[in-house]
DNA sequence: CACCTTGTTCGCATATATGCTAACATTGAC
DNA sequence: GTCAATGTTAGCATATATGCGAACAAGGTG
């Protein structure tokens, strides 16, 4: 075991409302901030994103922030809005 | 001949109209070879992955043949039956 | 200071995925 | 032929993402 998996179960056991789902708010964290990049990296604002989406900035946020549980379908049109697109894997 | 060429050369012997407007439903349908194609790789009947999940077989038949809209959340699900994970990139 | 831009959060209504059961089709074994 | 295993589909109820407007906060600029 890892000195973080050990330091992780110390952890929870103190506190165990804190660490339960750590790991779920980690990946959302994570595809937020994947999102957040793709829109910075093509330079544009939330708002401008929620133009081209015909949708309003609040919705972009929440993407961003709240990715977890997010479709595929609208994940495809975020990607799209930044010139991009998905690739979804099995590894 | 590719798995997916023959599959398409079955459900096109079966059902000829399917082919119509075929390319607004080809990424829902690689999505949903992507996953049977774990499970099968896995050794698992739709049913195995069912009680893994706790759930009913016609859910993961669903998941096979319409991914499209699927949330992340499900599909993560899926994709640890199969004893997978999975990787979402912006290309 | 006021003002503007950008981003976040909340409450609510709506759209849609999810979960279930039952019916049905298909395939293979006997 | 019957039977069992596997997979698909439809209808319905429920859970939850989505879309919206408004209020709010932080940072920059005059």
């Amino acid at each position: 075991m890892s000195d973080l998996q050990k330091l992780k179960k110390e952890l929870a056991k103190k506190n165990p409302e804190f660490w339960e789902g750590y790991e779920k708010r980690f990946e959302t964290f994570k595809l937020g901030v994947l999102l957040k990049q793709a829109r910075i990296d093509a330079g544009l604002t939330q708002e401008q994103i929620a133009k081209k989406l015909h949708t309003s900035k609040s919705v972009i946020s929440r993407m961003e922030n709240h990715a977890k549980d997010i479709r595929l379908s609208t994940l495809e049109k975020f990607a799209k809005a930044v010139g991009r697109d998905i690739q979804v894997a099995l590894v």
